[in-house]
Order: C-alpha cells, then sequence, then structure tokens
RNA sequence: GGGCGGUUAGCUCAGUUGGUUUAGAGCGUCUCGUUUACACCGAGAGGGUCGUGGGUUCGAAUCCUACACCGCCCACCA
C-alpha cells in the first residue's frame, strides 16, 4: 500500500461522495425496532448558493445526524427547498429585464412557466452544493415547498383557517414594497435606522374670531402631507385648547383638516401637535379608525402620488415629491426649521427599499388564538431552546403578536384558494358573502348561484407555505388521498410521520426565529396537535473578521466552495465547528481554515505512519483488539475511554464544539504526541493493533465532523487489514468505552514520566544545551526500577538522553516528583541564563507559597472550606516547599 | 423606550454547578530542530492586575450591583 505523505481531499472526496449516495446510506426508513430521530432542513431558496451561514448551519445538522446515525437511530434529515416567492420572482423578472421585457409583457401564464423552467434548471444548485460539503440528507425525500402534495398541505390549511374564522380579507394598513409592489409582513419590513429631517411645517389655522394664526407640526415625511385629514393634540394640553372650533387649512391643498384629541400625542415631542395621515402612518391609521376620519391613499403601487394629490404633484416619485413640496413651503414660509433626526425605516427585506405604509385589501391571519398554545410549550419546555436566553425572546414576540398579512401582490406562490361572486361579493361589506374557499375550482356561487367566479388574483406569502414544513414534507394531510404523488400509499405515510413526527432538533439561525421557528410552533400544534420539535439550536451569525456580518452586498464574504476546493470539505466544516461555541458568532478569515487542513493532514499522516510501520514488520491485523503490553497502552487507552465520555455528552448537550475540541486534543497531542512517539520504536504487534484500535475509534468520534477523510481512511484499513469492518463508517456503530482493568497507579506513575519529559526538555531549553545529548541520574524507590527500565529507551529519545542510570545516591537534582528524583549529567551549558531562569522560578514559588500560607492561616478558611478543600492547599503548599528547597539548593550547587 | 448578548494573551475565542488552572486553546511572534508519519511537522519561549468601581463569600474570571464601551433584537414618538 503506497500512502502519499499529503492528503489530498479534491481528488478523494468526490469519490467518496458518489459511493454513499449510491449506496444510500442515508436513507431513513419506519423501523420499529430502531428508535427515529429526525431534523427537517430549514429549507433554503431555490435561489440560493451555499454561502457560509448555510455551511455553518448544515454541519451543526449534519453532525447531530451523523452521530445519530452512528448510535443506531434511524436517523431522518429531511431535505428541500423553498420556492422564495420574492427572492425567485425577482430573479426571474431581471433575467426578463436583460430582453427588454417585463412580467406584464408575457402575460402570467408564460412568467409562471418561465419561473418553472428557471427552478428545473437551477433550483438544485443549492442541494448540489449542499450534498458537496458532505450533507447527509436522505435525498431521496427531497422536497420543494411547491411540490403537488405539499401545496395540498397549504390548501387545506388556508380553508382550516378560513373555515374556523381565522383567516379574513380587510382593508388595513400594510407595509408595501413601491420596487417588489407587494404587501409585506410586519416581520418582512426590517426596521433600520436613517439619517433624515425632521421638517416643522407651519399650518395655517382661522380661529372662531376670524384671525389667522399659525400652528407648527413635525413630520419626518412632508410629502405624506397631501394626504393629511387632521390634526391632533392632546386633551391635557392647555397650550392648543384655542384650537378648538377653529379651522386648519392644509397649505397647498388648502383642504380642511379635523382637530382631534387624543392621548396617544405626546405633548413633549415636537411641538405637541401631530400632522394625521390615515392611509399612509400606522399610528394615524388607527386615529383614522377611532376618530372617523377620511383616509385619503395618495400614492401609486409604485410610490408615485396619484390623482388625489394637486396636479403638479400627481406622477412624481415620493422623495422627488417630498423635495418639491420642501421648495414649495420654503417660499411661502411654511417651513419653521428643520433638524437632523435618525429615523427608524421600514426596508424590504429582499431588496432593501423603504416600504410605505399603505392601505390596502389584504388577507390576515388572526395570531393570538394561535400563539395560546405555542407560549404554553415553550414555557414549560416541551420545545426547549439552546441557548435558553431565546425563551424569552420567543415569548416576548408572542405575547405581542400582531396579525399576519399573508396575500402578496406577486405570481410565484401558492395561488390564494378564493374565489370572488362578480354577482354578490362586496370587499367593503364585513361579512363573507360570495367569497369562496375551496380546494377545486368551484363551479358556482354557493350564496347567489351565480357562475360568474372569479380566483383572487394574489399569491400567499412564502412563510405561509414554510410554517407547515416538520408536518407537510411527510405527507400531511393524510385523510384525503389515496396514493400520493410520489406513488406511495397514504397508509404508509401516515406511519412514517408517526414514526419521525414530531422531529427532535430545528438548527437555525436566529434571524428566523419569528418569520419561521414560532410560526412552525404556532402551524404545528394548530395542524398536528403536536409540537413539531423538542430542540430548537440558534446558532450564531457568520462575521468576517472585523467582526461584520459577511453579505455579498458588502463584498467580504468567504465562499465555502471555495474553501472546499482549496481544503476539502472537511476541512471547512472542522474549522466552523471549532470556531462556533454553542449560540455565538463566528469570527472567519481565510486563514482560519488552515487549522482543518492541518489537521486532516494530522489523521493521514497518523494513519500512514501505522500501516507503514505494519507493512514494514508484516503484522497482521486480523482482529480488533486491545491489550495492555504496558503502562502506555493502559495511559493512553484511559485518555481514548475518557475522550469518548466527554465527547458523547458534549453532543448530547448540543455543545458541539467542545465535542470536536476535546476529540481533536485526543488525537493530535496525546495519541500522535505521545503514544505514537512513544511506540516508535518499539512497534509490537499488540501496539500496532492498539495503534489501529485507537485509529479507528478516533476516526468514529471525527466522522460526524469530518466525514470524508474518515470514511476514506476507514476503507483504507478495511482493505489493508483482514478485520471484519462495516461498508461504510457510519455502520460501525459510536465508539464505547473499553473497560479493561487498568490500575491507577500504573497510569499515575507513567503520567508522571510523561510531566518529566516534559520538564527535562524545559531544563534543556532553560540550560541552553541546543542538541548536546545528555545522560540522566535517576533516583527512585526500589520497586519503580523495572518500570524504568522498561520505559528506558522511549524516555532517552523523548529528551535526547544517551542513557538513564539508576541510582541510589543522587548529588544534584533538576527534577523531582513524589516518585523520583533526576539530576542532567551535561558537558557544559548556558549558566548565565540557567542561573536567571532559576532566580525567576524561586520567585514564584516563593510567592506561590506566601499565597498558600495565608489562606492556611485564615482560621476562617480551614474552619469553613471543606476538608478536602484544606487539604490539597496543604500539600500543594508542601510541594512547593519542596521546590524550592530543591531549586534553591541547586542553584547554590550549580554556581 | 424596552430587552438580550459581549468585554479573558497581539488576533479569534474556551473556561459548564464559585475551590484540581500556579488563568487555557488555535492563530500570530520569537528560539531551536530536517532523529525516515506529518515543516500542513516537532520541541520550547514570551505574552493576561480576566472592561471599571462596589458588594456577597473563608475563597470570585465565575454570583450580585452600579457604570463604561461594543454588538444585536423588539417597539406606532410624529
Amino acid at each position: 500500500m503506497e500512502i502519499p505523505p499529503r492528503y489530498n481531499p479534491k481528488d478523494r472526496e468526490s469519490k467518496i461522495l458518489q459511493k454513499w449516495l449510491e449506496g444510500s446510506v442515508y436513507h431513513a426508513e419506519k423501523d420499529s425496532s430502531q428508535k427515529p430521530f429526525s431534523i427537517v432542513i430549514p429549507p433554503p431558496n431555490v435561489t440560493g448558493i451555499l454561502h457560509m451561514g448555510h455551511a455553518l448551519n448544515n454541519t451543526i445538522q449534519d453532525v447531530l445526524i451523523r452521530y445519530r446515525r452512528m448510535r443506531n437511530y434511524q436517523a431522518l434529515w429531511m431535505p428541500g427547498t423553498d420556492h422564495a416567492g420574492i427572492a425567485t420572482q425577482n430573479v426571474v423578472e431581471r433575467e426578463l429585464a436583460k430582453e427588454g421585457k417585463t412580467k406584464e409583457d408575457i402575460g402570467r401564464e408564460n412568467f409562471l412557466k418561465r419561473l418553472w423552467e428557471w427552478r428545473d434548471k437551477y433550483g438544485s444548485t443549492i442541494i448540489n452544493q449542499l450534498k458537496k460539503i458532505g450533507s447527509s440528507c436522505d435525498w431521496q425525500r427531497l422536497r420543494f415547498t411547491m411540490d403537488e402534495a405539499y401545496s395540498q398541505a397549504v390548501g387545506e390549511v388556508f380553508l382550516q383557517l378560513f373555515n374556523q374564522n381565522l383567516i379574513y380579507r380587510g382593508n388595513y394598513i400594510i407595509n408595501w414594497c413601491p420596487r417588489c409592489q407587494t404587501a409585506l409582513s410586519d416581520e418582512e419590513a426590517a426596521h433600520k435606522e436613517v439619517d433624515g429631517w425632521l421638517y416643522y411645517l407651519r399650518y395655517p389655522v382661522k380661529t372662531k374670531k376670524g384671525e389667522t394664526r399659525f400652528i407648527t407640526v413635525a413630520t419626518t415625511r412632508p410629502e405624506t402631507m397631501l394626504g393629511d385629514t387632521a390634526v391632533a393634540i392632546n386633551p391635557q394640553d392647555k397650550r392648543y385648547s384655542w384650537l378648538k372650533g377653529s379651522e386648519v387649512i392644509l397649505p397647498v391643498v388648502k383642504r380642511s383638516l379635523k382637530i382631534i384629541e387624543d392621548k396617544a400625542v405626546d405633548p413633549e415631542f415636537g411641538t405637541g401637535i401631530v400632522k394625521v395621515t390615515p392611509a399612509h402612518d400606522p399610528v394615524d391609521f388607527q386615529l383614522g379608525k377611532k376618530h372617523d376620519l377620511e383616509f385619503i391613499n395618495i400614492m401609486n403601487k409604485d410610490a408615485t402620488l396619484n390623482k388625489n394629490v394637486p396636479e403638479n404633484f400627481q406622477g412624481i416619485d415620493r422623495f422627488e415629491a417630498r423635495a418639491m413640496l420642501i421648495e414649495l413651503l420654503t417660499q411661502k414660509k411654511l417651513i419653521e426649521k428643520k433638524e437632523p433626526y435618525r429615523l427608524g425605516a421600514g426596508h424590504c427585506y429582499r431588496c432593501n427599499t423603504i416600504v410605505e405604509p399603505r392601505i390596502s385589501l389584504q388577507w390576515f391571519v388572526k395570531m393570538k388564538p394561535l400563539a395560546q398554545e405555542a407560549i404554553k410549550v415553550v414555557e414549560q419546555d416541551k420545545v426547549k431552546f439552546y441557548p435558553s436566553r431565546w425563551k424569552k425572546v420567543y415569548l416576548n414576540w408572542m405575547f405581542n403578536i400582531q396579525d399576519w398579512c399573508i396575500s402578496r401582490q406577486i405570481w410565484w406562490g401558492h395561488r390564494i384558494p378564493v374565489w370572488y361572486c362578480q354577482n354578490c361579493y362586496n370587499s367593503d361589506a364585513n361579512d363573507r358573502k360570495g367569497i369562496i374557499v375551496a380546494k377545486e375550482t368551484p363551479k358556482k356561487c354557493p350564496d347567489c348561484g351565480s357562475d360568474k367566479l372569479s380566483q383572487d388574483q394574489d399569491v400567499l406569502d412564502t412563510w405561509f407555505s414554510s410554517w407547515l414544513w416538520p408536518f407537510a414534507t411527510f405527507g400531511w394531510p393524510f385523510e384525503k388521498r389515496e396514493t400520493r404523488d410520489d406513488g406511495r400509499r397514504t397508509k404508509e405515510k401516515k406511519e412514517e410521520f408517526d414514526f419521525f413526527y414530531p422531529t427532535n432538533t430545528l438548527v437555525t439561525a436566529s434571524e428566523i426565529l419569528f418569520f419561521w421557528v414560532a410560526r412552525m410552533i404556532m402551524a404545528s400544534l394548530k395542524f398536528t396537535g403536536e409540537i413539531p420539535f423538542s430542540d430548537v439550536i440558534i446558532h450564531g451569525t457568520v462575521r468576517d473578521d472585523k467582526g461584520i456580518k459577511m453579505s455579498k452586498s458588502l463584498g467580504n464574504v468567504i465562499d465555502p466552495l471555495e474553501i472546499v476546493d482549496k481544503y476539502g470539505a472537511d476541512a471547512l466544516r472542522f474549522s466552523l465547528m471549532f470556531l462556533a461555541a454553542s449560540g455565538s458568532d463566528v469570527h472567519l478569515s481565510p486563514d482560519k481554515f488552515l487549522m482543518g487542513r492541518n489537521f486532516l493532514n494530522k489523521i493521514w499522516n497518523a494513519t500512514r505512519f501505522v500501516f507503514s510501520q505494519i507493512q514494514n514488520k508484516k503484522i497482521k491485523i486480523d482482529k480488533l483488539d486491545y491489550n495492555l503490553e504496558d503502562e502506555s497502552d493502559a495511559w493512553v487507552l484511559d485518555h481514548l475511554n475518557k475522550t469518548i465520555a466527554v465527547c458523547t455528552e458534549s453532543i448530547e448537550s448540543h455543545r458541539i464544539d467542545e465535542a470536536i475540541k476535546t476529540a481533536y486534543d485526543f488525537f493530535w497531542h496525546y495519541f500522535c504526541d505521545w503514544y505514537l512517539e512513544i511506540i516508535k520504536d518499539n512497534f509490537s504487534q499488540i501496539k500496532a493493533k492498539n495503534s489501529v484500535f485507537i485509529l479507528l475509534s478516533s476516526l468514529k468520534l471525527l466522522h460526524p465532523f469530518t466525514p470524508f477523510i474518515s470514511e476514506e481512511i476507514f476503507s483504507l484499513i478495511k482493505k489493508n487489514s483482514s478485520l471484519d469492518l462495516a461498508e461504510f463508517i457510519s455502520e460501525s456503530g459510536w465508539p464505547k468505552e473499553k473497560k479493561m482493568n487498568l490500575k491507577p497507579r500504573n497510569f499515575a506513575v507513567f503520567a508522571k514520566m510523561v510531566d518529566t519529559v516534559d520538564k527535562i526538555r524545559d531544563l534543556r531549553g532553560d540550560l541552553g544545551l541546543g542538541q548536546q545529548k545528555i545522560s540522566l541520574e535517576i533516583k527512585t524507590e526500589s520497586n519503580l526500577k523495572k518500570f524504568w527500565t522498561r520505559h528506558k529507551n522511549w524516555f532517552c529519545r523523548l529528551v535526547n538522553a544517551e542513557s538513564i542510570s539508576l541510582i541510589d545516591k543522587i548529588d544534584r537534582v533538576f527534577y523531582q516528583n513524589k516518585y523520583w528524583e533526576v539530576n542532567l549529567k551535561i558537558d557544559s551549558a548556558d549558566l548565565a541564563k540557567f542561573k536567571q531562569v532559576l532566580g525567576k522560578k524561586i520567585n514564584h514559588f516563593a510567592s506561590l507559597i506566601q499565597k498558600s500560607e495565608a489562606k492556611l492561616k485564615n482560621k476562617k478558611f480551614v474552619k469553613k472550606a471543606p476538608k478536602d478543600i484544606v487539604e490539597k492547599e496543604k500539600s500543594k503548599q508542601d510541594d512547593f516547599s519542596k521546590q524550592l528547597i530543591r531549586l534553591k539548593n541547586l542553584k547554590e550547587i550549580i554556581v
């Protein structure tokens, strides 16, 4: 067997991936003999291209899934993509624009055709990328939110909610994106601070006595004044009591404004008088409803001003109109002043355009009734968040939940399953007459019998389909059809659903806690009567090395696929998991991935070493076993056992970074740096088998994190041994602690030996010995002499010594512990330097002793602290004193 | 305005219920090393009054409190 000295992931990963996919290793099915474990993927947008956030999110899920799979669960990771209404439509619209066309030019039907074509061509891009980074989803189950079966679920949910009066249609103020030309939910209009101005406008007033006075109102959006229908003051505000009975005239428009009083007006802010624009401000909208004001919509869909404003403003964009107005009002001396002001403005989460509050006829879901149960399950920890602080955030949002605007004025998505009777439907009426909600196209209006029906033009918010993801992906609802569109019978599907659902863990970023996680909990409880998942892991945001969120528009992204290309998917995954402490943000720079690459190379070379030795010595590895030849075997096994325990416990408690750090540390710093170094010149058959055992155990521990290299080496071991191994490492089981009769004293003594190596190496440095060979004199108790003889060879090699003599009388002690004292015999040394070091150490120990003494002299400490702590302190002090004496002696002798 | 998180070595971060840590890791810096697994390596060094001030305690990086700075989320101050 020829193993090259460098691991080259590029060659191997694609082949391994191929093998996995062909072997259907990641397909899970109902199997009553096994326990289920399931995760649904947060479906990436079909338009998605893998970014670091995806890599982080999916690697965490993959670690959990691979771990469970190895623990012999039926581990199902349900994959799929989201149709991403606005985002996808935008992409195809841009494509059309390149051809000089708009979607209106080609019509709805053709446009949808284009969208499906686009999806078929590019929609699997991100899926292939997920495969490339090793995501072990059950790819046979790939779902899409606009699949036929999935769409059935969406329709069913709309119907149920409508029938239960939880969906209604009405004219309300919503967030309107003038660029996407659709309504948005509150969550989709991200509030961001914007530098702007607070303008103080003067409105003329005709008082009861017929005088003309002025009032001043403050606004950040002067153009909305064209839609003003009132001014409001606080009823307590005596300054303006004179206003009652006067007439306020809206400048430019010359409309008479109502004067209303409302507690909502803060007398402290601005001038204490508010201009009220009921059709273009959420607060004013409420005021308008309350005080029965006139609602004047002044904007078109694209935020140009409409025919309800004076002619010279019609067709002008809102911001241009603002500038024009300011100029005009300035001329008329109707602007008192302007102040710089930071205001919060909603931005479209798809295109970042400032949204416009606008009244329009939309569909809404009543959320309060849905929230009740979803609050309970989280309060009672039936659904748990990791880290737990998100619980509060979730609950706070739930308590203040607002109704959800679900209609979107776009074409790509689930068409709203509503038909209006052209004969008897009246959109202004507050009843449901002439509204037909159905899953199939209805023929006649049930109210009047007319056959003139027209379907709602809008589609549903994308999240209205993704909130069903944990159960709709399994084929819910089950009652309605005999067979599913994938040919499987409904009964089978239902059984499978019962087996895997509720799912176990959801892994997601905090950004979609409200968009998605909260809504899934509500939908699942409502429609399946169960929680969708019991654990929610919320990971951090991926940032660059300056701490700025990675985003394409800022140009500070690191492309995960580039990292895969350069260093391999394993390196990408390893570094991400190593750096991602639970819940905290991940700061990345390209060099962070070197850590992963280097580690892979280390694994590779450890394997190379073990197998080259096995080959050279013609050792046959025919059985996977572990034997204690000497203390080194016990010592390293003990560490392996601890590593397995910690790793397992860490993954179970969602502390993934800790798991990988522990495995890494063991492999590199115990197995490679010590065990392999120790056995190098004593590579016996037992040691060979032990090495293979440890290697295999380590690979299994690492497999969830670095699946490719562990699979590769696993099959390499399989090929080059007579071991009876499973075909894939994922089928070979999770490592168990190997119980052996390990005598504690044996590895305690051995551990001291390891420590002695460290200390002698330090001394070599302190003495400035360079490459000088030394010889050692060791004084130890007689029953440890055999022990020393046994380990002499490797010990000399690791400290660069020629010989060790075991003596009974020692005249100089460079190092001591409770088992032995060591003298270094040297030809020459840098004594000045050493003296300095000794001085430093003497001071160090002196101060430690002082601290320790102070503690022990403190009667309260001795009295109140637990006994073992006090004992420990005493022995510490004892040890320090011994060291101090030794160092002082040494200093005297050596000088 | 409310809430949350952070502040530990030059950088990025661990440090789980206060005492086995004489505050650790990775990267970077410096020194030494090419002894046939690995220079994508090995051996070592330097570097921290754990944001600041109080408090609780025998004992605080760890718990409480106030403050400072940084970041995030929510909210209808026009």
